[in-house]
DNA sequence: ACGACCATGTAAAACGTTACATGATTTA
DNA sequence: TAAATCATGTAACGTTTTACATGGTCGT
């Protein structure tokens, strides 16, 4: 498997937390990890038999108790050899592609208030995903007896708070210096520098 | 042109808001968008090409002072009705795919140390970004005399600087928590929670 | 039995990068 | 004039999404 082939490495490691079968992770993507994450299934299950092929993930027996069968996948030892090396790789960063900044960037060009909008929309957005990513990290317990993933799991976590704490911070200097409606203004005021 | 065709609107604004070749928007793309935009020799010249189809720009009569030719474009009056279109719907988002949080949230696969590697790699690029975002901003004249542009260029610059403080306070976070080796951790410690 | 949704999968198209080809102009 | 680099372009390839096909299972 060539190194630059992320989407089968993510899928590798996704089962390495977890047994899973071609649906849980696209559920799984969507739920939990959409905000760093996403394939689709045109992605997922090519990916899955290729893994199989190459005897890096192998079905696993399910126990199947009357219910519906979903074949699950788990990783070979291979498999988990194969993650450490890739996991060791300095991470490929992803070519830049902001639809928000480009428009913004263009803004002169834009009819009158749209960028208005784009920005209050695109700050409600991650108000609504800061909101639930602190409610998260009330939930989790506060022993350490959770799974060995658990102290990765929540630097994530802080990064997807911190990040978006950013945005909405920038958001609102953003909407003062464009002058927003008075109403909408008026809040975001003590942001402003 | 269908409305998620980027790639052409973000050349069609690139030459809206300064005439350029293909030669030129690579270059400009590389030096100044790269941070939020970019692009590849294997789309530019293609979509001038499909952009010049549409009457949506069209070949300017280069001044060619003995100096070596280099084909320039300048959007039509159609062409800027577009762009200003386009800019009026929202932004489609990306789907993310952040390498760095996908290694980390499967950081118990890893080899000891190598998150810790990509962390500092990562920080300090960042920093470098940020040193130079800051210097940029402080060499924009303070006179409001700029080009129309320039409100809404610093606010994008802006954002590049809120961003990259954002993501280097987490990676020290980071560093403290998965406990970095002692020479750099010291240097970290401050921004501990 | 019927509609709804679960689950897997695939083909086609769209999107993007890479690597190279070509020829022109500048510089040493 | 040779090397470097400027400038445009294209073909091949890999990736990713979209949209659909297929058939199973569940609730009623």
């Amino acid at each position: 498997m060539s190194d630059s082939n992320t989407t089968q490495y993510a899928i590798l490691g996704m089962l390495a937390t977890m047994p899973m079968s071609g649906y849980e992770i696209g559920k799984h993507l969507r739920n939990t990890l959409d905000f760093f994450w996403t394939e689709s299934n045109g992605q997922i299950y090519p990916a899955l038999k290729r893994l199989t092929a190459q005897r890096l993930i192998a079905p696993v027996a399910t126990p199947n108790a009357g219910k519906r069968v979903r074949q699950q996948y788990t990783p070979t030892p291979a498999g988990i050899r194969k993650l450490a090396e890739w996991l060791a790789e300095p991470p490929r960063i992803q070519p830049p592609r902001n639809g928000l900044m480009l428009k913004l960037f263009l803004g002169r060009f834009a009819p009158e208030g749209a960028l208005v909008q784009h920005i209050v929309s695109f700050k409600r957005r991650h108000e609504q995903t800061l909101d639930a990513f602190m409610k998260l990290r009330e939930s989790v317990p506060k022993d350490d007896a959770g799974s060995a993933d658990l102290k990765y799991w929540m630097l994530c976590l802080e990064h997807g708070i911190r990040l978006r704490r950013a945005e909405i911070d920038w958001c609102g200097y953003v909407l003062d210096t464009l002058g927003a409606s008075p109403s909408r203004s008026r809040r975001n005021r003590k942001r402003s520098e």
